[in-house]
DNA sequence: ACAAACTGGTTTGCTATACAAACCTGAACG
DNA sequence: CGTTCAGGTTTGTATAGCAAACCAGTTTGT
């Protein structure tokens, strides 16, 4: 094993957590996705999604609309820049730890 | 993205927190390994990978002899086969997605 | 010989997290 | 109109991670 434990030890835990990698995965490849979509997506219930997505947002790494089609409310997510430079650094790390162990 | 996300939400959560991967990890690769040198290598507290470790032996990862070298306590832990295949899966599931994303 | 300090841990207490149930607002429908 | 449905948010609970405090026994200093 030629791995640095300290590599493992600093992954960033938000995206690490399998539900948000889940979304933060789907919206790396999809330009905008709304909150129904990523709930079928995703299996999570509204609650849990609508959670992950603020704590998410929170952290800088999604952006949300809030909109409507037609009447109906509508929130759009997206991917910013610095999320989608967030996950390649976790995608890196990842890969590092899967050849190195 | 011909990724399947139900792989994502399956990971095994025991193995997928870091401090415990990096401790699944280092068993791995030495047979056995006491207490102190875990510490040492993870820079975990003792009172963290004390409860870590626990949790591995009640998931039946892990096995701890609790012995003495000399007059001082020593605890020896050892991956089980239980716990080998369990990270030999999580580690597939890391491989399917780090190469699927 | 006895107190102080150190070893090798475990237990306790606090905080944060994930999760789902319950709730809410407004539109559609019969 | 009142019931149902879409699209969420808020609330409650149980679990998890973490470090501080604690503990049993050993060594060291005087």
């Amino acid at each position: 094993m030629s791995l640095d434990l300290r590599k493992v030890a600093e992954v960033d835990r938000l995206i690490h957590e399998p539900a948000r990698m889940m979304i933060v995965t789907i919206l790396s490849v999809v330009d905008s996705a709304d909150f129904l979509y990523l709930q079928r997506e995703t299996e999570l219930t509204k609650g849990n999604l609508s959670s992950h997505l603020s704590k998410l947002e929170a952290a800088g790494y999604i952006d949300i609309q809030k909109t409507y089609r037609g009447k109906i409310p509508l929130t759009v997510c997206k991917l910013n820049e610095t999320g989608r430079e967030a996950f390649a650094i976790y995608r890196s790390q990842l890969k590092y730890i899967v050849e190195n162990t």
